[in-house]
DNA sequence: TTTGCAAGTGCAATTCATTTGCATCTGCGC
DNA sequence: GCGCAGATGCAAATGAATTGCACTTGCAAA
């Protein structure tokens, strides 16, 4: 079987000795079924959508827990604020839809190759990376 | 010629229609000379060094106003505060020792022209891109 | 060379994302 | 059920970066 269904971050954290009160309960599960990339006030938003009294503070907190247990990924596109991710089953970078904002995933085996091979002709070993690539949708070319 | 000496800072600024104001001159100076990958504060302080007066501000404006012309590149690593060197010859991306903070630069047209490659087959334009690798230095394998 | 004025600057105040101090609350191991 | 370390809410603080405003200055035109 290549996919044994992959544990819950619920599960994950409480693995990690992290305590599952009702805040994160709701902040895991926004998490866990975001199909996108969603910042610090969307996340806020979405949690109080199911649980109104949780603190913009508790979800910054718990970015950073998350992040330290290394449960999700922090990312920095170029629009000052943090975005956020849960650990992707396979790692992938990303397309930035410059007009648009859109974030869009991709994930090429040969970069990721790359990438190792270069680091080791310079001594180095790869901690993590991040490639981000700016584009917009491809215009005719009027020459 | 492969390579017809580079027009200065300062000149191309001019042909932007920018003014060289004194704060500028020194600004441009200090960019052109720098060897590494400055933030504010640390060009605050060279520029500081030649000409007492510069206000931080004036630095963060200058800043914004060469990144607008294209002069400059602005990085963001993961310490926070912006980086900032003098628009390469040719384009580089970078290692970051993740134990002193260092950055070297490295280029790979292989992993270039493979972004390309991609962005293609997703139908899309790149209009710039970042890619940050985050090492330390290669440890010999203990197992 | 002088002049006019838009662009640039210094300074202080402001913005905005993120962090933090502190009193209170609660998950969860015993 | 108890105890308490960890988590939370709230408000205040932090820190990088921006901005309003009065004053200065580069530089094109006269
Ligand atoms: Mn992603
Ligand atoms: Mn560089
Ligand atoms: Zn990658
Ligand atoms: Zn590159």
């Amino acid at each position: 079987m290549k996919h044994p269904v992959r544990k819950t971050l619920t599960e994950r954290c409480k693995r990690k000795g992290l305590r599952i009160t009702a805040p994160r309960r709701v902040i895991l599960q926004v998490l866990e079924t975001a199909q996108d990339h969603p910042d610090v006030d969307e996340l806020h938003s979405r949690v109080r959508e199911i649980e109104p009294g949780v603190n913009i503070a508790t979800v910054y907190r718990t970015m950073n827990t998350l992040a330290e247990h290394g449960l999700i990924e922090r990312h920095s596109f170029s629009d000052g604020r943090a975005r956020y991710e849960a650990v992707p089953e396979s790692h992938h970078d990303h397309f930035i839809n410059v007009d648009t904002g859109e974030v869009i995933e991709f994930r090429s085996d040969e970069i990721e190759r790359i990438q190792e091979e270069i680091a080791r002709t310079y001594g180095f070993d790869i901690v993590s990376h991040r490639l981000d690539i700016y584009v917009r949708p491809r215009q005719p070319d009027d020459d």
